[in-house]
RNA sequence: UGGGGCGUGGCCAAGCGGCAAGGCACGGGAUUUUGGUUCCCGCACUCGCAGGUUCGAAUCCUGCCGCCCCAGCCA
């Protein structure tokens, strides 16, 4: 399959400047090196992962580095549980960070020093002021802030107030330290930012040897610069703390450059929205803990451990985002660019299967009483090497209901009264009789088939527009099957704003088939592999619900279906 | 009323002074034992708007308009 090697060329602004850099010999003799940096407080979704790929193949196409670094410096919000599942996660998406796992914790030593020199520099210090008070003290977006009181502590005291900040003489939030900018600033984020703040809690690696923690407009740059990072992606919305980035690279540049690897750099990028789904955070953990959703790892999320389990591969998702592209414009991509994706990779590669969705059970009248045939069907048509398989036929056989009508219009090329249809790999078939219950429903089709149209060898000459598939009642393989639509029914969940979101939630965004026959070769499946079943979809054999007494099936598309949509127009 | 960012077809997105790539979606046709796939063909006289510079502008200049982000001791 077209798998990303991270070889092909990319044609995106940042691909074009870091090829521009290494042309210019801005880098020296050092190679590209990436990373990406999460937080260990949530799952990953297929924004994290476009951001994953990015940062992975752009290293890649350049024989650069990828590092995994996790910016774990606020020990309330992180967790161990969430390291595992993002490196679960990115480990899935094939991106290889090698021996380079890193925690922003792992540097709260050096970083420590850098406070340090920076207060010796006089450009941090030990502010004593409320939380409330510096916020009144930053001033609002149109007029300046106001310096404080303390701003102008001499070093001294300065340094053994941080000192013992560290020590954990002061209570949680009493005291923080502050770099030493502009109070007046237009950019906020330049108005004496907050760098260390004093925190007694319990880091999920640290423990408690530290009760002061570093913020990320200070740690982050920092932390690139000591990795050596050359180019530091991130999104939109840190434009603003560019300047910022800047100043404490500089900064450790001249007041600690045994520390620094590379004078690293901040280039932003639009965050990816999806048409149909919500991406924050806090949305995404309603729809898990309200219920609406079975977990962070539901089919129907736009998380990772989502798409795993819905059976998108890797591959279809490095696609998508290739297709995307990369821009600074803000942007929805369309969730059908993401189907047409696995759809072009399952076309070529998942093995045909036969299964009715909604059976109607056929009758073939003039079928040998308790004779069965093997009929034999391509795996992938147009794909020899795939070869065949054989699939039991016999004179009791469902259908879907679909595929009958007793009152059809013009156009319709299936199974209707004394109309023919043929049976995939099998015979054409012509509906003779139609039973229905006490109600007017449909229980039962009476058929008969012609001997000479034998799929394959057909000496009859008839030509029939319509073919449908069916399986054998006697032989049917039982399984379980989850059809997965839209979670949402309208395209931009999130704009909505007069209404919660969740009453835009799809009604239908699950259907539950319980017994559906399949062809028996189903049960050969293993888990975890993926097949078209004839004319209705790419499915997905669920590991997670393997243990299961009936094997489980995930739709993650649907085929496209011109008919449905001729339908319905009319 | 401060600072920053962005505006190219329905959705993405190339283009960076020489006369609008590509993908998805959509519409039409051919092929087809999946109404799938594949294959043709069509789909912006126009680049948020208005002026200006130029032989020539989506690309340069000026002025508007619209949308997004920023006042966490979150990241």
């Amino acid at each position: 399959m077209a798998e990303k090697t991270g070889t092909e060329v990319m044609t995106n602004f940042i691909y074009s400047m870091i090829k521009e850099d290494l042309e210019k010999g801005v880098l020296g003799d050092k190679r590209v090196h990436t990373r990406f940096p999460p937080e260990p407080n949530g799952y990953l979704h297929i924004g994290h992962a476009r951001a994953i790929i990015l940062n992975y193949r752009l290293a890649k196409i350049f024989n650069g580095k990828f590092n995994l670094r996790f910016d774990d410096t606020n020990p309330i919000k992180e967790e161990q549980e969430f390291v595992d599942s993002i490196m679960e996660d990115i480990r899935w998406l094939g991106a290889d960070w090698e021996d380079r796992l890193f925690f922003s914790s792992d540097y709260f030593e050096v970083k420590y020093e850098f406070a340090i020199r920076l207060i010796h520099a006089g450009r941090a210090y030990v502010c004593d002021l409320s939380q409330e008070e510096i916020r009144e003290y930053r001033g609002t977006l149109t007029e300046p802030g106001k310096e404080s009181p303390y701003r102008n502590r001499i070093v001294d005291e300065n340094l053994d107030l941080f000192e013992r900040m560290r020590k954990g003489e002061f209570e949680t939030g009493s005291r923080v330290l502050r770099a030493k900018i502009d109070m007046a600033s237009g950019n906020l984020n330049m108005r004496d930012p907050v760098l260390y703040r004093i925190l007694h809690t319990t880091h999920h690696r640290t423990g408690d040897k530290w009760c002061i923690y570093p913020m990320y407009d200070f740690d982050h740059p920092f932390s690139d610069a000591h990795e050596g990072i050359t180019h530091s992606l991130c999104s939109i919305e840190y434009t603003d703390h560019r300047p910022l980035y800047d100043w404490i690279v500089d900064n450790a540049l001249e007041l600690y450059p045994e520390a620094v690897k590379f004078r690293s750099r901040q280039t932003e990028f639009a965050r990816l929205n999806l048409t149909y789904t919500v991406m924050s955070k806090r949305k995404l953990r309603r729809l898990v803990e309200e219920k609406f959703v079975e977990g962070w790892d539901d089919p129907r999320m736009p998380t990772i451990a989502g798409m795993r389990r819905r059976g998108f591969t890797p591959a279809s998702i490095a696609d998508f985002q290739e297709r995307v592209g990369v821009s600074r414009a803000d942007s929805t991509a369309d969730l059908a660019l993401r189907e047409h994706c696995i759809r072009q990779e399952l076309e070529a590669s998942a093995p045909r299967l036969m299964a009715v969705l909604d059976p109607i059970k056929v009758v073939i009248t003039n079928w040998p009483a308790g004779k069965t045939e093997l009929v034999e069907t391509e795996n992938i048509p147009g794909d020899e090497n795939a070869g065949t398989r054989k699939v039991p036929f016999s004179g009791v056989i469902y259908i879907e209901r679909g595929d009958f009508m007793e009152d059809p219009p013009k156009k319709f090329f299936r199974l209707a009264p004394a109309r023919e249809v043929r049976l995939k790999g099998a015979y054409i078939i012509q509906c003779d009789d139609v039973i229905k219950d006490a109600e007017g429903n449909i229980i039962e089709l009476r058929c008969s088939y012609d001997p000479r149209t034998k799929s394959g060898a057909d000496t009859s000459g008839k030509k029939v527009k319509g073919v449908i598939h069916w399986v054998s009642a006697e032989h049917a393989a039982w399984i379980k099957v989850n059809l997965y639509d839209n979670l949402f029914t309208i395209e931009n969940p999130e704009e909505e704003r007069d209404l919660d979101f969740t009453n835009n939630i799809n009604p239908q965004s699950l259907v539950v088939c319980e017994n559906i026959p399949a062809e028996p070769a189903v049960v050969e499946a293993t888990p975890g592999s993926r097949f078209q079943f004839l004319r209705k979809g790419y499915f997905y054999y669920d590991p997670a619900a393997a243990s299961v007494s009936k094997p489980v099936f995930n739709r993650v598309v649907p085929l496209k279906d011109s008919w449905a949509k001729a339908k319905q127009k009319s």
